[in-house]
RNA sequence: GCGGGUGUAGCUCAGUGGUAGAGCGUCACGUUGCCAACGUGAAAGUCGACGGUUCGAAUCCGUUCACCCGCUCCA
């Protein structure tokens, strides 16, 4: 999953963004989200969920995981025409260094690094190299950054020969800064080299028992590489036939630079990623199938609205490897009127397999026997290859705030003006029963009809009871942890066996017979 | 990383050197017959933390932590 950050303005004004204080202080007050190790005086990038947080974020992760583990894409058949298989592992935070070597996360670790503004380059900062004209004064002309052994030092010390004719070569840590004059070794244009930089992106830890630096192991960035370095097992072991895919999901840290705007960016966070694998004449097919379904199962759990868009990248910004990538993003009042990422869809081709074979010298080809020349016998030769990979990576935190943002709402003409819209297959509270009057036997009316939905609905989220104070606050209080449904009891109850339902964001009320609630619930939370 | 702002009860906030406050929420009792109803009462804060000045600090000074906003950054 990349860090594409907001895109610009998209023909939107920022009237009607909703007030993040507001939302901020509802998701205190209520339980949602509390800040991590708050009475110490909380720690930068962390945030805790409380009850009602909890299990929003739990309605998320089981919904990512029945929609793309248990029954993938509702049902639907993929380009191949056949039923999505997509298979579950879990695997650990902390995994052999070597890997985060192979995935490219470890590069620039240690050693101070420059980054290319214009070509989104890294480098070690003690291994750019510049040629100057031999005089060692380059006057007003530029000057060009190499990385040796590399083709960019043939492809720059040509322009430099055109540009002084004689040239020498010093390290790019011997001229003086700003280097507002040094072309870096693929950009155009000079200028785009950053001071030097330590970066510092993964935790480290160090397991055993005995502090020595040489075990030094690192919290992993990302769930995706645990996919890769056990895709072979997986294949290996379960019968699974490419196309198929591999989900995980868990907690994965990065140590941001700087951790803003509530949880959207924090250091310890949870993914919920796919990796597809496919032959890669199919991969065009497959990405653009994920990419679709991934927007369309956004708007499903309630991101509706056109807060939500699905953003191709440009070719500038795509990784080396990858032919497509695009984002799922939702304008969060802190990035409105632009735009910040829930989910990255990319083309990651054989990228990763590739380099874990290369690292581990573990042949990472799958054996395609559906493919391949058609022997006699009426089998297949079959077809070896590296599958291709479609990544659709999700954030569950930056998805459980997306949906307490879109939920907030504030309608002054409303008894409680203050509610959260929460689509109810998400709400963590999915109903709530009341006696009208807590005497005359509606209490333990109430009780029985809690009792009976609890029974049937724990499994989706709370069901509560509430007989304190006046009716009007306790459908006020449920309106603000974001309760679809409340039930009443009220004296013709007991007469006729009805109650009432009350509808959270019309505030309607229709009578049903009790017998009915059950049903009800079930239809409206697709149960 | 730079600049600005904020930090006092669960929430929103008042309190500029002399007894720690309000509204809402929460809880209890009574009342209450469908939308934050009413009455009475109660609980709840080491004033973000540490240090300094002072007879005395929520208040002044210093340091620090956290959050928000704008730049920057986001392998």
């Amino acid at each position: 999953m990349s860090e594409a950050g907001a895109s610009p303005a998209v023909n939107q004004s920022a009237k009607g963004v909703k007030p993040m204080d507001a939302i901020m202080a509802l998701c205190k007050r209520r339980g949602f989200i509390y800040q991590a190790s708050e009475i110490y005086g909380g720690i930068n990038g962390f945030w805790d969920y409380g009850p009602l947080g909890a299990q929003l974020k739990k309605n998320l992760r089981d919904a990512w995981w029945e929609d793309m583990i248990m029954r993938p894409c509702w049902g639907r058949k993929g380009p191949n025409g056949r039923e999505v298989v997509c298979v579950p592992v879990e695997t650990c935070i902390i995994q052999h260094p070597k890997v985060w070597e192979a995935s490219g996360h470890v590069a620039g670790f240690n050693d101070p690094m420059v980054d290319c503004k214009e070509t989104k380059g890294r480098y070690r900062y003690d291994h750019v190299m510049v040629f100057v004209p031999e005089s060692g004064n380059p006057g007003d002309k530029p000057v060009f950054a190499y990385v040796g052994d590399q083709p960019s030092e043939a492809k720059q010390k040509k322009k430099a020969e055109k540009t002084f004719g004689s040239i020498t070569s010093v390290a790019l840590s011997s001229l003086p800064k700003p280097w507002d004059r040094v072309i870096a070794p693929d950009a155009e244009k000079p200028g785009s080299l950053t001071e030097p930089r330590m970066f510092n992106l993964m935790f480290d830890t160090i397991p055993g028992a005995i502090r020595d630096e040489a075990n030094r192991a690192y919290l992993r960035p990302e769930t995706a590489q645990g996919v890769f370095v056990q895709a072979k097992n997986v294949w290996d072991t379960t019968r699974v036939r490419v196309p198929f895919g591999i989900g995980n999901t868990g907690r994965s840290f990065r140590n941001e630079v700087t951790p803003r705007n509530f949880t959207f960016r924090s250091r310890e966070f949870e993914q919920a990623e796919l990796e597809f694998f496919c032959h890669p004449d199919e991969s065009q097919d497959w990405y653009r199938f994920w990419r679709d379904f991934r927007m369309e199962w956004w708007k499903s759990i309630g991101l509706a609205g056109d807060n939500l868009i699905l953003r191709e990248h440009d070719k500038d910004e795509l990784s080396h490897y990858s032919c497509g990538t695009s984002d799922v993003e939702y304008r969060f009042p802190f990035t409105a009127p632009g735009f910040g990422e829930l989910e990255g869809i990319a083309h990651r081709g054989c990228f990763d397999l590739t380099q874990h074979q290369a690292h581990s010298k573990v042949k990472m080809e799958y054996n395609d026997t559906e493919r391949g020349e058609l022997l006699p016998n009426g089998s297949r030769r079959g077809e070896r290859y590296v599958p291709h990979c479609i990544e659709p990576a999700a954030g569950l935190d930056r998805g459980a705030l997306a949906l307490i943002c879109e939920a907030y709402t504030r309608d002054e003409s409303r008894p409680s003006p203050e509610f959260m819209k929460f689509h109810p297959r998400v709400a963590p509270i999915k109903a709530a029963v009341f006696p009208l009057v807590n005497k005359d036997g509606m209490p333990e009316m109430a009780e029985k009809l809690h009792t009976e939905l609890h029974n049937r609905f724990w499994r989706l989220g709370a069901v509560e009871m509430d007989e304190k104070q006046s009716i009007g606050k306790r459908y006020a209080r449920m309106d603000e942890a974001g309760c679809p449904y409340c039930f009443t009891i009220d004296g013709d109850s007991l007469k006729d066996q009805t109650v009432t339902v009350r509808d959270r964001d019309s505030g309607q009320q229709s009578r049903m017979s009790v017998d009915r609630v059950k049903a009800f619930l079930e239809e409206k939370l697709g149960a």
